[in-house]
DNA sequence: ATACTGCATGAAACT
DNA sequence: GTTTCATGCAGTATC
């Protein structure tokens, strides 16, 4: 359909239209006439054929002075109050018909003349219709309110505009009244694009699918809510056929001149009724705005009316708040960096269109009356625009707003004031989604995918899709204290971790890299967590808890504890095999030794920071537990590795010294350190004595020059001698040649002038050991296998 | 060394 | 495949 007729929507300004599309038919006859530019509704006279008005055109709104159209709801001024058949001024959000809250001063334009509130009524066409009803005169407009006062049922909606994106999630009964199903509608707007483009279609109809009630929110700061719980009289409902006659609720229509219900009001419930995000926000598509229908639900506002009332309250202003969006703050929102990312859609919708990147300084207001200025601005991203507020830490801080928490923009009429206002973060939010992300990560480790059972896949899903702290924020969530905590337990969570008892389980011992490892073809059990002391001096010890008496045994250090354990499984010690037996040490020792057992973790968690920077590198940690046991009295913590390795290991896994943040300074004297230097002494020491020996021998027998050695030997420690391949076996004398020994010797020489090696008394003796060294710093290889638990985790 | 700024990047969401 | 947006990061400014 096209003509050259010029858009009655003075704010159209599209003078030129030159198409319109075909909307809904008419009851007269025929079709809607749509504008192509503002999504405006038009019969083919050229009017709303909404609320069929005597005399179409405009008129103004004597109490804010704003010019109100005939009542089509598409128009700017003209707030949708199609559900209970009034009209409501956007500017003033005074709304006139049967539904509308009674004001405290009566509007001087009440109930317009001419204004006819619009009822149901059926069309042969596409059935039953809820809007551009049958004109009724003032008396009815009086029993109609009466009766809706008197019965005051729950009423919802549901607009069309939302229904196209949103069908999934409607609920059965929804289309069961006179709404065209969405093939008509489709069918009906099958040329229409551009109406969902400026979100004018969701005014057309209303459904409903919400059986709560639904307080209207159209307020106004100087007039009380009034409850709006309503209903029509049925009657008013016209002529349906019987099948589709809808119920007494389904016929009402709640008067809704703002956001309203919505898909994601309706999940959010659904949330709460798994016990999550029990709260009863309901999203609210946004107010009037450029492009407002872009917004994604998650920027809807979801602020309920007491909030709203008690923001009027706070506000002290006899002035109208509209909820814009709301965006929950990301950790860099949140950070001191002061930058609030603004959604595209909802900046482009509610604030100043700025053309330069520099934008403009734009004032907003808070709740409580202070006024902040950020800078409103926008950088160029990807043939797009990314848009920020800039300067908000101030006002973040504040109102003491973190990351999780939301922000709230509002606007304030009249004046169209901004208004930012808040609300905080659920308290289990956060440690919940990592809980049972964790839980999700362990069952699976454990080889028990079915563990993680629809419960928690489902509760993990609500919590993605609420997106409190979205999945962008996977840092922020690990940087969490909780999260920290909760990382400590994990680690503990892995040392209790044991074969399956099962007879049938049985190691399969694989080597890689020097290093058994056990696999197992079932998952393994938590075991009994037992505690270890570390003596400088003297054998780790390890402590078990009896199950029964709850006393605490020493252990050997290499014992696994089933799940339950009690004295009488004490084998290794036969004197306190039984509850009966004492105590082995006082308990103010044991006492001592617990106390320090949590001093360390809690050191650790005083570190977290730390930790955060080093992590993963859990064999820091085990340096951190070395130097512990040399320099405390004695030390007992959990392990944090393979239950082989405890603290004070000095295998070849647990003493390569820290690598990248956190190294050991070249002077540092703890135990890492030192049997590290004390093992590549004597390495080397053996090695120029054996190569001394080999060289002697190949002299006497008149062989190789020396010279000749640098050609292959010397590769593997480069041309300038500064780099040491240590992948390679020192120990296989056929890849020392005497050069090597030399510059091993310089390399030993190098890094003996850095760290004064000052072997401690009793630990001077060469040593040997059968693994090959692994030398993190300065200028060593990493080592090239992975640490079992850390491939693990 | 630290803070600020403007843009780039890439995961997730959306179409 | 495209868009959005949380965050990283390099360059610059400031202390």
């Amino acid at each position: 359909m096209s003509s050259s007729k010029i858009c009655m929507n003075g704010l159209c300004g599209a003078k030129t239209t030159t198409q319109w599309k075909r909307g809904w038919a008419m009851k007269a006859g025929g079709f809607a006439t749509l504008c192509y530019s503002c999504g405006n509704v038009y019969d083919q006279v050229n009017y709303c054929e909404r609320f069929h008005l005597n005399e179409p055109g405009w008129r103004e709104c004597k109490f804010c002075e704003k010019p109100i159209h005939c009542g089509c709801v598409v128009s700017k001024y003209l707030h949708e109050c199609l559900d209970l058949g009034g009209i409501s001024c956007i500017k003033c959000i005074i709304a006139r018909g049967t539904q509308a809250p009674k004001p405290t001063q009566s509007h001087p334009n009440d109930l317009p003349n001419g204004f006819i509130p619009f009822s149901a009524t059926w069309h042969p066409t596409i059935g039953n219709r809820v809007n551009g009803g049958a004109a009724i005169d003032k008396g009815r407009l009086t029993q109609l309110t009466e009766s809706i006062e008197k019965h005051q049922p729950t009423p919802s909606t549901f607009s069309l505009g939302h229904q196209f994106k949103q069908d999934k999630t409607r609920l059965p009964s929804e289309l069961s009244i006179g709404i065209p199903s969405n093939k008509d509608i489709k069918t009906l707007f099958s040329n229409s694009s551009s109406l969902f483009d400026n979100g004018r279609t969701e005014l057309g109809f209303s459904s409903f699918y919400e059986s709560k009630p639904e307080p209207s929110l159209t307020y106004s700061l100087g007039i009380p809510l009034a409850t709006t719980k309503s209903s029509l009289d049925p009657d008013s409902c016209g002529p349906v056929e019987p099948e589709k006659v809808p119920s007494f609720k389904q016929c009402q229509r709640s008067r809704i001149s703002f956001p309203k219900l919505s898909k994601s009001g309706l999940s959010i419930r659904s949330q709460s009724n798994k016990g999550i995000a029990s709260d009863n926000r309901v999203a609210r598509p946004p107010a009037e705005g450029r492009s407002r229908n872009q917004l994604l639900p998650r920027y809807w506002p979801k602020i309920t009316d007491q909030e709203l009332l008690q923001i009027s309250g706070d506000l002290k202003s006899n002035c109208t708040i509209t909820p814009l969006f709301e965006k929950v703050l990301s950790a860099s929102d949140a950070g001191r960096i002061g930058r609030l990312v603004l959604p595209k859609a909802c900046a482009e919708a509610y604030f100043p269109a700025i053309n330069q990147s520099e934008g403009l300084p734009i004032r907003i207001q808070d709740i409580k009356g202070g006024e902040w200025t950020f800078q409103f601005r926008f950088w160029p991203n990807n043939n797009s625009r990314m848009y920020v507020l800039e300067g908000v830490t101030p006002c973040i801080q504040n109102m003491q707003l973190q990351a999780g928490d939301t922000v709230i923009f509002s606007r304030l009429d009249p004046g169209e004031k901004l208004v930012i206002g808040c609300r905080k973060a659920a308290v289990p939010t956060d440690t919940q989604v990592i809980f049972l992300q964790h839980n999700s990560l362990f069952t699976k480790s454990m080889g028990h995918e079915a563990m993680a059972n629809g419960d928690q896949k489902t509760l993990i899903q609500e919590k993605k899709k609420s997106r409190n702290i979205g999945l962008k924020n996977k840092r922020l969530l690990m940087h969490n204290k909780d999260a920290l905590e909760l990382k400590v337990t994990w680690e503990e969570a892995h040392e209790l971790l044991r074969p399956s008892p099962s007879p049938a389980c049985k190691a399969t011992i694989s080597m890689i890299e020097n290093y058994e490892i056990e696999e197992y073809d079932e998952p393994p059990v938590f075991g009994k967590k037992t505690l270890f002391t570390v003596h400088a001096s003297g054998p780790q010890e390890q402590w078990g808890q009896c199950d029964n008496c709850f006393k605490w045994r020493k252990l050997p250090p290499d014992v696994l504890l089933p799940p339950k354990w009690t004295c009488s499984d004490n084998v290794s010690d036969p004197e306190r095999a039984s509850c009966s037996a004492p105590h082995e040490i006082c308990t103010k020792e044991l006492e001592s030794i617990f106390k320090l057992g949590k001093d360390f973790k809690k050191r650790k968690l005083a570190e977290g920071k730390v930790v955060e920077e080093q992590e993963p590198s859990g064999l820091d940690a085990l340096a951190t537990a070395a130097v512990f046991g040399e320099f405390g009295e004695s030390s007992a913590s959990a392990t944090t590795r393979h239950p082989r390795h405890r603290p004070g290991c000095t295998c070849i896994v647990c003493i390569q010294p820290p690598s990248g943040k956190g190294k050991h300074k070249p002077n540092c004297f703890c135990n890492v350190c030192l049997t590290v230097k004390r093992r590549f002494k004597t390495l080397m020491l053996r090695k120029k004595k054996r190569e001394a020996e080999k060289l002697l021998v190949v002299v006497e027998s008149g062989g190789i020059a020396i010279n000749d050695l640098n050609g292959e030997g010397g590769e593997s420690l480069g041309k300038g001698g500064k780099q040491l391949d240590l992948n390679c076996d020192p120990i296989k004398e056929e890849d020392i040649t005497m050069v090597d020994a030399i510059k091993i010797g310089t390399q030993l020489e190098w890094h003996s002038a850095l760290v004064p090696c000052s072997t401690p008394e009793g630990t001077s003796e060469i040593e040997g050991h059968p693994d090959p060294p692994v030398v993190g710093q300065p200028s060593m290889a990493p080592p090239t296998h992975t640490p079992i638990d850390e491939s693990i985790s």
